[in-house]
RNA sequence: GCGGACGUGGCGAAACCGGUAGACGCACGAGACUUAAAAUCUUGCGGCCGCAAGGCUGUGCGGGUUCGAGUCCCGCCGUCCGCACCA
């Protein structure tokens, strides 16, 4: 390798030179990282990919910003780790193998090399050695072991649950994959079932997952808030309401016994005064109890069931009640009783199924009572309201004020008068047992995680008619899928497949059965991360001393379209995870960095068709632009500028990007034009404009590197400007401020073109092409090998240690203020640093445009901000 | 309905604690080099008035606090996102 300066005309050509710096970089295997390396660790991860089959401008725009920060961390000292895998299990390759007759491992296996080919091809700085495929039984072995100590933990459970079933993907889907009642991922409506599935206990953690959010302090607001709201932490009382006579619950024989009282769990209780009704969800026991004689209630449940889950939330309007001619109890006066209706907007899955209407205070409760004609009667009067005049028609008041018509609570404030209930009612007994009792209460629901899939991670227990659900002993794990599939037939081809289902118990040894529903493939990315710290382990998940060692994550980067699914998920694996001994700590991601999606505009052509950008041609007329097709030359209409999606057709491929302009030029557009949370706009003028900066800063470093001559004066000043930029930058990447730090490094450029033409000398021009260089490595890595080995330094750029800004040089000796005359600016005022309150006001006072506006009056006030600015008040 | 974020040139944006609004880039205009084009370089670029110096005006709209507001407060308008019968 020569280390002459290239000649001036010769363009730098990153075709040639970046896969000449990913071998040198792989030759010193510089970014495989060992756990025993004693500097401080760093551990940096962006959301891996499913291997779909080929990478997109999303991937381009994370795995850039990912990069950014491991290669500057590396140079800052840290011994980093920067992993890469593939979330390689779903439902794609499953599709695949049905449309185009393919095994789905052989299309998983052929995408995951295609997509490694392109991330190599953007000079990530990965370490490949501890590459990891959540669909390798090496990876799916350890999530079995794991699954089978949370049973063990009690952490997961099989019961028959109303499930969200997809009719088009023949499969049960988590409540966090049903969008507005359809599948997340087929669009299908989604239908209730009941189905025995397998459950992890995401509920036992309620409490932990939503408090612990605090301390997240790295985390996006939004991202934590939706988590809390998805947790939905409610504080109320339990009350039980006592039949008015007992009845006797459904034929179930002798166990069934006798119903008396029904609870309802509220977050109002300082409101009871106010009820007028009870009512209980179609699938209450209650409602069970006297369908069996009340064909019309029984007709009305059904109806309740055929709306469900799915329709929930497209039926918002009618609200619908069965009067049961049922009464309760009041729990604060039994002489008062109460109507029990069955509801359809009264959920089982939430409280105990049964609430008491309040409809002065509940717009859904008033709705309800208006209908029936149960009345309301208020009881919290607004402070600015006579309470004698009070009334509530069809809006129901939900704010706060004081306790009317409700005995020993009036006057109380709805605070007070929730403790003074709770208080009665925890001390008062019927039937033995207190009437009420304060409970928390959660919106989040245990994670059912069976799927019925064959592309998954299989369930490790074998059914056994005599011994039940039996684990697959350690042993015998993995259990893996069966490698010769068919899918002819839609449905689940493990049911189908006898060789590999019917086996005998573990237990007994009798004929038994797998389980053949396999896990959500949300299992496998919740510990992934984990797994990274020593992905080479055979004999277990995980090793205690590398967790530990790199977890948490320091900083995670990925969409934000994960905030809640795979996020909470994680949370929770890492927690059951420690509470099973495979780690010692419980928040998986201590940094969280949720990054904007990449748009483009989008074109469509007279017949309303989409037209792909690449066949297309735009004219500008000044700020007026026009498209046309490049091969028939038809004008096309210019549209929204939404989410790249083969749907609009408005992609760029990153291959054919990196082919025409290399990766460095890919890299820098996508961290240069958005600040990175928010969306950027992919361009072609924008990719055009990150190329020409690449030829930019390769002519600078030649000409830098070249440079004699001198002139002392222009060297102070460029070398403040280097180290301007370098401290800026160093802050700005710390925030995972990308754009920013762009736009330092462009002024730097500015200043160093400049200085060169004022013919800097050597040194300062050699000092002020290194450091920029170094500015651009963590964004351009390629680039800045090239101009490192033009500027003769040793070794890689890759390797080199961080500069250090020289913070004396940002200390400027004069200091140039703003003068406002009445808050508007009307001269400037150069004062030494140093110079105090008066001496300011005194050079101030002296100036022209100051003197021309006092008219030789005196200022009524002079306010100088030291080192900020100077106003004048005349 | 509930919760949250955001609104700054033709465009992407910057402005950290209230202190020079528009850094930096893109696009565009004028010019240089060239037979020409590309590339490169110089230069202009919020609006209005002015040859210029300079002046007026300007951060969605209306008010307020302040010597001073893109930033703080009150009230509107608009856009986007999340949740949605949660008792």
């Amino acid at each position: 390798m020569t280390n002459a300066a290239p000649n001036a005309l010769e363009r730098y050509n990153a075709k040639e030179a970046e896969p000449h710096w990913q071998q040198a970089w792989s030759e010193a295997g510089i970014f495989s990282t060992p756990n025993d390396d004693p500097r401080p660790k760093y551990y940096v991860l962006e959301m891996f990919p499913y291997p779909s089959g080929r990478i997109h401008m999303g991937h381009v725009r994370n795995y850039a910003m990912g990069d950014v920060v491991a290669r500057y961390k590396r140079a800052r000292g840290f011994n980093v780790l920067h992993p890469m895998g593939w979330d390689a299990f779903g439902l794609p390759a499953e599709n695949a193998a049905m449309e185009r007759r393919v095994n789905p491992r052989d299309w998983t296996y052929a995408n995951i090399a295609t997509m490694r080919g392109q991330l190599q091809s953007m000079g990530l700085s990965l370490d490949w050695s501890r590459e990891i495929a959540t669909c390798d039984p090496a990876y799916y072995k350890h999530q079995q072991r794991m699954f089978l100590d949370f049973l063990n933990a009690g952490l997961v459970t099989r019961r028959t649950a109303k499930v969200n079933w997809d009719p088009v993907d023949h499969t049960v889907l988590a409540n966090e994959q049903v969008i507005d009642g359809r599948g997340w991922r087929s669009g299908a409506l989604v239908e209730s079932r009941e189905l025995t599935q397998w459950f992890f206990k995401i509920t036992d953690f309620a409490q932990d997952l939503s408090d612990a959010l605090g301390g997240l302090e790295r985390w996006p607001e939004k991202v934590r808030l939706m988590q809390r709201n998805w947790i939905g932490r409610s504080e109320g009382l339990e009350v039980r309401f006592a039949l008015d006579h007992p009845l006797h619950a459904a034929g179930t024989g002798g166990s069934a016994g006798q119903i008396d009282t029904i609870k309802v769990y509220t977050t109002r209780p300082d409101t009871l005064f106010g009820a007028k009704f009870l009512a209980i969800a179609a699938d209450h026991p209650v409602s069970a109890a006297l369908a069996g004689t009340d064909a019309t209630l029984q007709a009305f449940i059904e109806e309740c069931r055929r709306t469900g889950t799915a329709q929930a939330a497209i039926d918002t309007a009618e609200k619908l009640g069965h009067d049961t001619g049922l009464k309760v109890r009041h729990p604060l006066d039994p002489s008062w009783l109460l109507p029990v209706y069955v509801a359809n907007f009264v959920l089982m899955e939430y409280g105990t199924g049964a609430v008491f209407g309040c409809p002065a205070h509940d717009q859904r409760d008033l709705d309800f009572a208006n209908k029936y004609g149960l009345g309301n009667t208020p009881v919290v009067c607004p402070e600015d309201q006579d309470a004698a005049s009070f009334i509530i028609t069809d809006t129901a008041y939900d704010g706060d004020g004081r306790m009317i018509n409700s005995r020993f609570l009036d006057d109380m404030t709805a605070d007070e008068a929730f403790r003074a209930v709770a208080d009665r009612l925890e001390e008062e007994r019927l039937g033995g047992e207190p009437v009420a009792a304060r409970k928390v209460q959660f919106r989040l629901r245990d994670w059912g995680v069976s799927r019925q899939r064959y592309w998954g991670c299989p369930i490790p227990i074998i059914h056994c008619e005599d011994c039940g659900a039996v684990p697959v002993p350690v042993a015998d794990l993995p259990v893996t899928l069966p490698e010769d599939v068919s899918f002819d037939v839609p449905g689940n081809p493990l049911e189908r497949d006898h060789a590999w289902r019917d086996v005998p118990c573990p237990r007994c040894g009798k004929p038994a059965r797998r389980e053949t529903d396999t896990m959500d493939t949300f299992v496998d990315s919740s510990w992934y991360y984990a797994r990274f710290t020593a992905p080479w382990l055979q004999d277990a998940p995980t090793e205690r001393a590398a967790v530990d060692h790199w977890l948490a994550v320091d900083q995670y980067i990925g969409g934000i379209e994960h905030a809640i699914l795979h996020l909470l998920y994680a949370r929770f694996f890492m927690r059951a995870m420690k509470a099973t001994g495979w780690s010692g700590v419980s928040e998986p991601f201590a940094g969280l960095f949720t990054q904007g999606m990449v748009v483009h505009e989008t074109y469509k052509d007279a017949a309303g068709a989409w037209v792909q950008p690449s066949e297309v041609r735009i004219e500008a007329q000044g700020t007026e632009r026009q498209a046309f097709h490049v091969k028939t030359q038809a004008p096309l209409g210019i549209g929204a500028i939404e989410k790249m999606s083969k749907s609009k057709k408005n992609v760029v491929d990153p291959d054919d990007i990196i082919a025409s302009y290399g990766a460095d030029t890919a890299r820098w557009f996508m961290l240069s034009d958005s600040p990175p949370e928010r969306d950027v706009i992919w361009t072609e003028e924008g990719v055009q404009g990150a190329a020409r900066f690449v030829q930019r800063v390769w002519r600078l470093v030649a000409t830098a590197a070249a440079a004699n001559g001198g002139d002392a004066g222009a060297d102070a000043a460029l070398r403040k400007a280097a180290h301007k930029a370098l401290a800026a930058v160093e802050e700005d990447v710390e925030r995972l401020r990308f754009n920013r730090c762009v736009a330092h490094i462009y002024t730097l450029a500015n200043a160093l073109e400049d200085a060169l033409r004022a013919s800097v000398s050597g040194p300062a021009a050699g000092e002020a092409a290194g450091i920029l260089v170094q500015l651009i490595a963590p964004m351009m890595p390629h680039l800045a090998e090239a101009c490192w080995r033009v500027l003769d330094r040793p070794g890689l750029v890759a390797q080199a240690p961080w500069p250090r800004a020289d913070r004396s040089l940002l200390i400027e000796d004069d200091i140039t203020l703003p003068v406002q005359i009445n808050g508007k600016k009307r001269a400037d005022v150069t004062v030494p640093r140093e110079a105090g309150v008066a001496a300011v006001e005194a050079a101030v006072l002296a100036l022209e445009p100051v003197q021309r506006a006092l008219e030789g009056r005196a200022p009524r006030k002079v306010i100088v901000v030291p080192g900020r600015i100077v106003n004048l008040v005349v």
